[in-house]
DNA sequence: GCATGTGAAGGAATTCACAGCA
DNA sequence: TGCTGTGAATTCCTTCACATGC
């Protein structure tokens, strides 16, 4: 469907499509505005936004216009509303809470990591296969057997952070899938198979660094 | 430049221009050419790479037309060949060696993490600012103080990796670059300056985690 | 027949240029 | 004047359709 039609929608209130692309910023904004308002800035301008994120103006107008009018022309925005605007959108204004499986390194980076506090994240589980990790507690969350997975309480979270190895991935994928988990992140190298309507994001360190060396030394434009 | 000028000096044979997101998508290939061969393929399709990476036959035709011939019509491709072509436009035909700062939970999952061998990389130094760490070896490497990092031998390290918190993130990337660094991936959040013609890759888990939220059906369980 | 390779079409994201408003 | 908001232009990426060659 077409751009110009979302855009009609949006005028009239009933709106909720915005770019693909414009979704991955949205973090980086709600953690820009959150720093600049940190900071005692009760406005800011598209150029400061950009300055500190490293975007341009006008790309980050382009963006906030899907969402409605913000700004006030000539003055800036509203740091505090852009950060509940942001919160909304990305459906942060109430906490969410996330099972974690997998306490190795990685994992247990994760659970003892307090940065996710910030933007209304909490992980709420934990688990893993290694019995000499269960019972243990990592910032603040008692860590149990994998076999509990399948039983697991389920109300109340939405995510799964999936830090296992490569070759038990896909399985525990299906098991909290079984659980009504609606959105996956997972740090395990491989495709992840899931219903369409389950948004499965995918961190692979390894190719992020592998591509790395494409880009060395001085290479034509 | 247009593509087509590019596509006329690819048939000369010396073209190295590659879209953006083919780059980004060319570790996957890798990855799935080496786990194929793993299985014995000497010949894959692009359907058998698309079904394993949950791509489309297409696209990937699309993308390894861009570096000229390479399949068999009517066969597909030679898993051998496609490893070899990948890895030299990635640069992965000799090990590359990055030195790693930070060596918190995260920094030290990496350092003992080997899955990077298998695409050519290796962490060959570390360093940390806590006394406690210096001195200790990991992964088969000794952590040194971050003091030394200015003196950096940095001779045959092409890429930095930074694990530190956001606080002191600019501050190594400064340093490392003085020592001839031309490639970063960086794990702190927040926006790190570098000249252009330096490559900085950055992950950061958290705003990956704040997008998840978005996508959840409004369908409660 | 079967799978690659690639112009052309279609679609998406970014940049531009400037209108609109405080 | 200064900064937002947005159609239009541009650039970039993906998908399609089919020619090509084993």
């Amino acid at each position: 469907m077409s751009t110009r039609f979302y855009r009609a929608l949006r005028v009239l209130g009933i709106a909720d499509w915005i770019p693909e692309e414009t979704v991955r910023r949205l973090p980086l904004y709600l953690r820009a505005a959150l720093e600049l308002a940190g900071q005692g800035a009760d406005r800011v301008s598209s150029q400061r936004l950009a300055d500190h994120l490293g975007l341009t103006p006008w790309l980050i107008r382009k963006d906030f216009s899907y969402f409605g009018d913000l700004g006030t022309r000539g003055v800036g925005y509203d740091t505090e509303a852009l950060v509940c605007r942001i919160k909304k959108i990305l459906r942060l204004d109430v906490t969410r809470n996330a099972v974690l499986v997998g306490v190795g390194r990685l994992g247990s980076a994760l659970l003892e990591y307090g940065g996710f506090r910030r933007y209304g994240l909490r992980i709420v589980a934990a688990y893993d296969r290694d019995r000499a990790r269960v019972g243990k507690t990592l910032g603040g969350v008692r860590i149990k057997h994998v076999d509990q997975l399948a039983t697991m309480e389920s109300r109340g979270i939405d995510m799964g952070i999936i830090a296992v190895p490569e070759e038990s991935a896909q399985e525990v994928v299906s098991t909290i899938l079984e659980a009504g988990i609606q959105g996956i992140l997972s740090f395990s190298p491989g495709h992840i198979v899931a219903p369409k309507k389950v948004k499965v994001i995918t961190i692979d360190i390894a190719m992020d660094l592998a591509r790395l060396p494409y880009y060395l030394s001085s290479r034509r434009k």
